[in-house]
DNA sequence: CCCGTTATTTACCGTAACGCGAAAAAGTCA
DNA sequence: TGACTTTTTCGCGTTACGGTAAATAACGGG
């Protein structure tokens, strides 16, 4: 592909866990070609300035073989709102909530979206190919993710609500009755 | 806290989802300083080297709380091992396969060690102050991620162990059974 | 012919966040 | 003296990114 199909495509293929624009991939282009992992050949087009489009070389291709054997590590869950809860005295609740109510919306949204993607794709769940269960799985940790989120989303608005509020006087014995008042 | 006391006490708060060596704890010091968000004061000491005890001043604990109010966005989940299910195709199978199962040993570590906190701290599962709760928050997402990604594990290498075998004459007919409503 | 628009690539400038390796400073103990 | 701990600092580098803009190239409209 040439950097401007692959800037476009990105979105829509990684780009539910990775982004870049435009920019960087033309940067990594640069830096893969310099290294010799692809090589670019000028396509002419008519009606639009030509293309360069980029194809692995043999290095390349090995490199990746390579790169795809590596272990990965388990990346780290960056988060400022975990950082917020490690010292949850130290800010005010309200926003924290909000905060939380539009995150439970993000990530039901996403949930979603990876499902619409899901039926689509496989509608009776099953890959035929190897790409295909590739992708597949990555769905599969998609919807996880986001259930399992957006579950603890809901479970710490509700607690952060019984929080909020001036501790009752009986020690808390079902704080998750919810009694708007 | 003094940089050298936070590099060491580091790893057991925050360093679950946060990492930074001691270099990066005394520049961020000389940046939150340099800010004024932060002062410090020399602390004589016996025996060992006077150290720079410091702490928020009036403008730092109301820029934490601006930030603490800040909405946050939700951090991408930037991991190799979904680059390559993207292209699964283009990998071998069996090193991805070993990964998977290192990447299982240590949610399953993580998850251990979470439940270990957990019944440690919040023996009867409840938070009795602002600042556990947040902890207790903070622990539930860590195990409801960890079970989600264990589990989505053990899926996947089964997965790719019925992809890395020469496929099966038969149609595939049962990978796993699911009755998906 | 100038202008605006789309496609395609590049240049330049900046930053945050980090890692590495060292070393400086202060004190202890053998 | 030398080795070792504690505490802090320095100086170098990189990766990965973001912003703005501009340089091409081709088209079409007025």
């Amino acid at each position: 592909m040439s950097g401007y199909e692959l800037a476009k495509t990105f979105d829509s293929s990684i780009g539910f866990f990775w982004k870049a624009d435009h920019q960087q991939i033309y940067r990594e282009l640069s830096k893969l070609r310099d290294r010799g992992h692809i090589q670019g050949h000028e396509v002419v087009q008519s009606g639009k300035p030509n293309k360069l489009v980029y194809t692995l070389t043999q290095e390349g291709r090995a490199a990746l073989r390579h790169w795809g054997a590596r272990p990965s590590s388990p990346p780290m869950m960056k988060d400022d709102l975990l950082v917020r809860l490690c010292a949850l005295d130290s800010f005010d609740i309200e926003p924290l909530r909000a905060d939380l109510m539009a995150r439970l919306e993000h990530h039901r949204d996403r949930y979603a979206r990876y499902e619409r993607i899901l039926n689509k794709l496989f509608p009776d769940g099953k890959a035929t190919s190897v790409a295909d269960t590739g992708k597949l799985l990555g769905l599969r940790i998609g919807l996880r993710h986001e259930q399992a989120v957006a579950e603890w989303c809901e479970e710490a608005i509700e607690t952060l609500a019984a929080v909020a509020k001036p501790a009752p006087i009986l020690l808390l014995e079902d704080t998750s009755r919810e009694s708007n008042g």
